[in-house]
DNA sequence: TTAGCGAACTTAACCGCGTAAGTCGAGACC
DNA sequence: GGTCTCGACTTACGCGGTTAAGTTCGCTAA
């Protein structure tokens, strides 16, 4: 089952059945239908290891996982941007290929090789740094990318799907603030991240507007125990926050077994609070209030903008991903009088 | 940069690369290493979408994931599975494809697919099913792939890596027997899949080995809100069961989640353990007992397996993967006296 | 001495598609 | 009426490998 077997179906050469697949000009509507129902009926499609010879699709987009290979299962984000990602390329028959990078070397290492034997048509970023070394690797290597970010990507760059983790951060500090806390400490991610600065900077601004003292920000690793070392120190400090914000979930449930053990009530005597929402936060008892956003709704975008880009010449504009909404449950209450 | 250039740099045609490169007789163990060198010295390596056009290998495995798309982050399971695969298939340069199904009948289609353009050398199945359709498809195309299995597959079939969940089963039910509990009850997954039948009959054997009653099993579709509900029923009857297994983590912290609403002490009035181990069972609190695997492990072997069945010509056999260990936490002690 | 043979390579024909360059006929234009 | 142009296709070649079918050549055996 070749082209030549729809060609001589239809009537005419390969090269006509392959114009019409690829809307070129050069074939007359009335041929083009012909050659697609002929296509249609043999059940044919373009050999995907042909097409990337010849330089055209290879049907194939690739997301390169950098964290040790090991806590990948542990957070949800991943799995559920891996389901979004696939939701949004199977409407194109496109597929996604998966690969763990141990360091930024192998990512880099891995995206010239994809280059090199046209392996993917383009790539998924996720945890954009400041002054990304990836993003000029794939500008000078020409191989489109479309990035998981905070913000609109600068013109020339690959174009982002951006949740603005900045204002994310006001509206979960808003809602504490209103319950009442004055003593809002944070758990965060490693400092390198770009949505980590961002809601340093936020949180930051929004605490100085109410003349409130700076919060103490811990960073971890995004590791189960760095989470639970975290709360454990803030907990013992003299005067402890009466609410904490953890940058994931996984931070915020270890933080809660650490109040559990050390006998602090959540939310009765801490307020717990987390960015990042999966079943895990339902599950856990107090249920954890979170900042949720739909991850595999924002890995269907990425997927869909990835592909719109393919299939433009030009540059592509960035958009908004899922809207970001608060979650209330039951990890969250006024804090309790002195 | 073609084997040409390496053919040139050594001195020979691109065939001599080409069986060099194969393993294939015909090439002096001189000239071998000579143009080994020269495909060394110019960083070079096959063009996957070449030879898959040839029909040699395409240097990509496929895995489909036959389940709702948004459950998809709910279990570690996937997710380390994943990490697993990639590491054993990195190895040899071969990378993993991913493709979520809605249904039998779609993931049948996409084999279908996948060996007419030989986009995939082989597949990884998982969850495999009593008299399961997907393996007569699979040898039917002639398509490699191994199985995630429970015992070694019949001669003729896909090798399976095998972790006998019936001889996990009664590892489990003797620690709970030991400790003292004598009414059991079991929150099961579907059971149309082979590791839950396979449960259920270590669990009904055991149970009768010891003159006991059989075990109320409940079966769920795996998702928290059955397994909540089936926590629910079992803690609300007359005679409650003083232990508790779940099949995966999440039912088991869907069904702590349950116990701590209703009043339920863990461990003291109730035990609770559960097969499947992740992040999640080490995080709640009271942690949970839990059969761990380490399943990263697993789809280490699951990927060396099939990398080895490539490269046989001849039918490979099925191998033990990782052993399962109890993992005693906190959500398991004896019964209370009555 | 010469036919015979196997090891070591090379030549050439694909694999299935994309596409530059060519062909052909019909209408436009002067 | 003859040349031009343009749309609609076709021919022919290349992408980067694999591999069946040669071609040498040194060596053995009758």
């Amino acid at each position: 089952m070749t082209s030549a077997d729809v060609a001589h179906r239809a009537g005419v050469s390969t090269s006509a059945v392959s114009y019409a697949f690829n809307g070129r000009p050069g074939i007359s509507d009335e041929t083009r239908a012909r050659i697609h129902a002929a296509a249609k009926e043999l059940g044919w499609r373009p050999n995907s290891a042909a097409r990337a010879l010849t330089g055209a699709r290879a049907g194939l987009v690739g997301l390169v996982i950098k964290r040790p290979a090991r806590s990948l299962g542990t957070e949800a984000f991943y799995a559920d941007l891996i389901a979004g990602l696939q939701a949004g390329l199977q409407e194109q028959h496109v597929a996604l290929s998966l690969l763990v990078a141990s360091d930024l070397e192998d990512e880099l290492a891995i995206y010239r090789e994809w280059t090199r034997d046209r392996r993917v048509d383009g790539v998924v970023l996720t945890d954009p740094r400041q002054g990304d070394a990836r993003l000029d690797l794939l500008a000078a290597l020409g191989l489109p990318a479309v990035v998981l970010g905070n913000h609109p990507s600068p013109p020339g760059q690959a174009p982002t799907v951006w949740i603005d983790d900045g204002a994310v951060t006001t509206s979960l500090l808003e809602y504490l603030w209103a319950l009442g806390h004055r003593r809002i400490a944070r758990v965060s991610g490693p400092e390198k991240y770009e949505h980590t600065l961002r809601r340093t900077n936020a949180m930051a601004a929004f605490l100085a507007e109410r003349d409130a003292a700076p919060a103490e920000v811990i960073a971890t690793d995004y590791s189960e125990s760095e989470g639970a070392h975290a709360a454990r120190y803030l907990l013992s400090r003299p005067a402890p926050p009466t609410a904490v914000v953890f940058d994931s979930d996984v931070l915020a449930v270890a933080g809660l077994g650490v109040a559990q053990e050390m006998g602090v009530r959540v939310p009765r005597d801490l307020s717990i609070a987390s960015f990042d929402d999966s079943a895990m936060a339902r599950l856990v008892r107090p249920r954890l209030t979170t900042m949720s956003r739909d991850t595999v709704e924002f890995g269907e975008r990425a997927a869909r903008l990835l592909l719109r880009q393919l299939d433009a010449d030009g540059p592509v504009a960035s958009e908004p991903g899922p809207v970001v909404t608060l979650s209330v449950r039951d990890s969250t209450a006024p804090p309790a009088a002195r």
